[in-house]
DNA sequence: GATTGTGCCCTTTTT
DNA sequence: GGGCACAATC
């Protein structure tokens, strides 16, 4: 038997073995996904395929990477290389690339990322004079990107009855209009952005029969991880270029769906049945990474959704600690009990730090955990949150690689036609896109154009535009003379950002250096790394290369240091598909985690549990839980009640009312913390946590704490006045019905229907009402 | 046109 | 607590 079968159990051989038609794996959590499918591939290499019709799709550059050094270390590496593997994204902009001309593209196109999306939406809004406030452009986005997901052109948002009655009950009948601006921008820009490059495959794909055949004939084999997080244009895709030969493997498992909010559709998984009768569907429930006491956990928790796919994930594995809960006062506390208890095992265990990982539903939670693990001297790494190529420095830069590249590119000649400081401001930047518009050309046309003849702008302006153009093209000449190192470095010196930053030498300041450095240490190693796949040799790389790859780019991708030993911190969204001895999972509070906004629906609230189900599933050995019964929010305190995830869980597999005791080690507790720390901080509690009078008792007091803000117009009462069948009113959403009332004090939050934006659920202590009728 | 100050929202999650 | 948009001031 082949080396690659030998270590696999019988459903997981099968597949890998089952090569030709369709397969479906619905894969447990631990079940040994990944294992399953590197060994398919790399089996598929041994049965003599050519890695290069092979195309392998994942949710994660990083997941692909991983996935292709596993498949190294089974066949020989080089073969490996050639497999085309990566995310959807990556994968189809390359092909984007290459057929760019068809669409209207260069191949040059720039991939907006979400932050130059926003800037332009908000631009378009302000050319309207439409207002920001009723319109909030992560909203526009949000529906833009949902249409997009969903293959509807602008025209086809505007046509639909249905969107457009939504559009209209949340008072913004304008999106559809927005969105045609949007495109045709983006269009104007060459540029694409994360929505359009799966949109326009499809359109590729559909419209040019050829060009579906040439990939169809290219992509014998296709196999797709993490199918449950795709949206309805990746399944169209990948449904188009199997058509042919339904040779398609897709590894799912609809349990840990996590991503509905940005468009994947389960449905996926219940279509492939349809679209491919003839199916094998293997399921993999054996799960090799967890004790049985956390597999029942899991379980126990996720029997609560309605919405799934029935299985039966066990361990083979000892049964066993018990689940740990945390009980703190504060989330500070929380802080300090995490860290303390990663000490304590530590110690007594022989652990090192990155046997923990620290799980939280939202970035703004990691700042108390850190606060507390620097105290107690535990290194640590933080995961997500402001990537290295979102910082404004490093987006500057790139900016200028982008309009050296692709001078239409709008969003970044905006960005750095004024910075460092050169004497263009507003005015006259509105004036060019206003001309722009005018001559319906782009605004870098309206810039080649100008000369001293120019009546739209002084003399003074129209030299050092003309200024500009002439140093943006002098970049251009060198595109292709240069290396990407070289021509990055030469860039950075000539438009003088490192002088700029430098002037700044505040701690900041000096950072801000620094990650321009280490972008262009970055390219360095990109022009390194980049080795022709056919001979191995070196090749030199442009700017432009580089360039294509780094839009697609996240944190996530960013190279690990071997051997380094920390303690990870990360949203459980990204902790997805790893695996850690110890887990702890915080800030287990109703209104965090199941978070306010899944409240309103089964579906928001599945798709929560789920989230927690993956919470879970991470933990190879010991889970500890915790919450805590405040937390600053917004810069005040708000009170909280224990997750009701945590009654989910089976209460026999809860360590109950433990002391905490890790005998013979020292344990810094930091008193400035916590008060009373005497009282909850080592009490490791599971069975008072429903006690009742504890919320009233406190409410009381600490509403003071909450003084109201009163626009001079509008008087807000107090939350406690607010009881079911009022008619109110809200500044936002205007005049609704309350329909129920629910929690005391400051958790109280009440269901309103409103007349126009329909059903909403308010925390009191935030939302302005006033009473319009008792 | 640039810099500083003020008030307003807000918090999911990511390619 | 913080980021962002807009206003006020140099």
């Amino acid at each position: 038997m082949s080396d690659i079968l030998k270590y696999l159990n019988e459903p997981q051989r099968e597949a890998v073995t089952t090569i030709e038609g369709p397969v479906m794996v619905i894969a447990g959590a631990g079940s040994g996904k990944t294992r399953a499918l590197t060994h398919r591939i790399a089996y598929m290499i041994e049965q003599g395929i050519n890695p290069f019709s092979i195309m392998a799709l994942t949710f994660t550059n990083k997941a692909a990477k991983e996935m292709k050094e596993r498949i190294m270390q089974l066949v020989e590496p080089g073969a490996a290389r050639n497999v085309w593997m990566g995310t959807f994204h990556s994968i189809f902009a390359r092909i984007l690339r290459i057929e760019a001309a068809n669409l209207g593209y260069t191949s040059e196109f720039t991939i907006y990322d979400t932050d130059d999306s926003k800037t332009l939406i908000n631009a378009i809004l302000k050319e309207r004079e439409i207002d920001t406030k009723a319109y909030p452009a992560k909203y526009i986005l949000h529906r833009i990107s949902m249409a997009k997901s969903a293959l509807y052109t602008p025209e086809d948002y505007c046509e639909n009855a249905e969107i457009q009655e939504q559009d209209r009950r949340a008072n913004k009948p304008l999106i559809g209009e927005i969105f045609k601006t949007y495109n045709s921008r983006l269009k104007r820009a060459n540029a694409m952005d994360f929505d359009d490059i799966l949109f326009n495959t499809n359109v590729l794909l559909r419209d040019f029969p050829d060009i579906l055949l040439k990939y169809q004939r290219h992509f014998e084999y296709i196999l797709v991880d993490e199918y449950q997080d795709t949206n309805y244009a990746q399944y169209l895709i990948i449904k188009r270029i199997a058509a042919m030969r339904e040779n398609i493997c897709v590894v799912g498992d609809d349990a840990q769906s996590i991503y509905g909010f940005r468009g994947a559709n389960i449905q996926n998984i219940l279509n492939f049945k349809i679209d491919y009768p003839e199916q094998r569907l293997i399921r993999l429930e054996q799960n090799y990474r967890s004790t049985k006491t956390i597999v029942k956990a899991a379980n126990s928790v996720i029997a609560n959704n309605k919405d799934q796919i029935k299985k039966n994930v066990w361990s083979d594995k000892e049964e066993g600690e018990l689940i740990t809960l945390l009980r703190a006062t504060s989330d500070n506390e929380e802080g300090t009990l995490v860290a303390n208890s990663i000490f304590g095992y530590k110690m007594s265990r022989q652990l090192a730090n990155k046997d923990f990982v620290i799980l939280y539903r939202t970035n703004a939670q990691s700042r108390s955990l850190e606060e507390a693990l620097r105290k107690q001297d535990i290194p640590y790494k933080i995961y997500g949150g402001l990537s290295f190529y979102d910082r404004k420095e490093v987006k500057d830069l790139l900016a200028y690689f982008r309009v050296v590249i692709n001078p239409n590119d709008e969003q970044a000649l905006l960005r750095i036609i004024n910075y460092p400081a050169r004497g263009i401001g507003d005015t006259t930047k509105q004036k060019l896109q206003v001309i722009a518009d005018e001559r319906k050309c782009t605004v870098w046309d309206v810039l080649k154009s100008l000369n001293e003849q120019s009546t739209e702008f002084n003399m003074g302006t129209v030299t050092k535009l003309s200024n500009f153009v002439t140093m943006i093209q002098s970049f251009q000449t060198q595109l292709d003379k240069m290396n990407a190192f070289e021509l990055a470095k030469h860039i950075t010196e000539t438009v003088g950002i490192i002088k700029v930053l430098k002037e700044d030498e505040s701690p900041d300041g000096v950072m801000r250096v620094q990650n321009i450095e280490e972008l262009l240490n970055a390219i360095q190693e990109f022009s390194d790394k980049q080795v022709d796949e056919v001979t191995g040799e070196q090749m030199t790389v442009n700017l432009a290369k580089f360039m294509e790859d780094v839009a697609l780019l996240t944190d996530q991708d960013q190279k690990e240091e071997e051997n380094a030993d920390y303690v990870t911190l990360m949203t459980i969204h990204s902790a997805k598909g790893l695996e850690f001895p110890y887990v702890y999972i915080v800030g287990l509070e109703e209104n965090l985690f199941p978070g306010i906004q899944s409240l309103s629906t089964r579906e928001d609230l599945e798709e929560e549990r789920r989230l927690f189900y993956v919470a879970l599933t991470r933990a190879e050995t010991k889970l500890i839980l915790s919450y805590a019964e405040s937390r600053y929010r917004w810069g005040n305190i708000t009170l909280s009640e224990p997750s009701r995830f945590i009654e989910e869980i089976d209460p026999e597999l809860i360590e109950r009312t433990k002391k905490a005791s890790f005998r013979g080690t020292t344990i810094k507790e930091d008193r400035s913390y916590n008060p009373f720390s005497g009282r909850g901080a080592w009490t490791f509690s599971g069975d008072k946590r429903y006690e009742q009078p504890r919320h009233s008792e406190r409410s009381e007091e600490s509403a003071k704490h909450y003084p109201k803000a009163s626009p001079s117009d509008f008087i807000p009462v107090d939350a406690e006045e607010i009881e079911a069948g009022m008619r109110v009113l809200h500044q936002k959403f205007g005049q609704g019905t309350v329909v129920k009332v629910e929690g005391i004090g400051p958790n109280k939050k009440a269901s309103v229907d409103f007349d126009e934006s329909g059903n909403k659920m308010l925390m009191l202590k935030f939302a302005k009402l006033s009473i319009l009728k008792q």
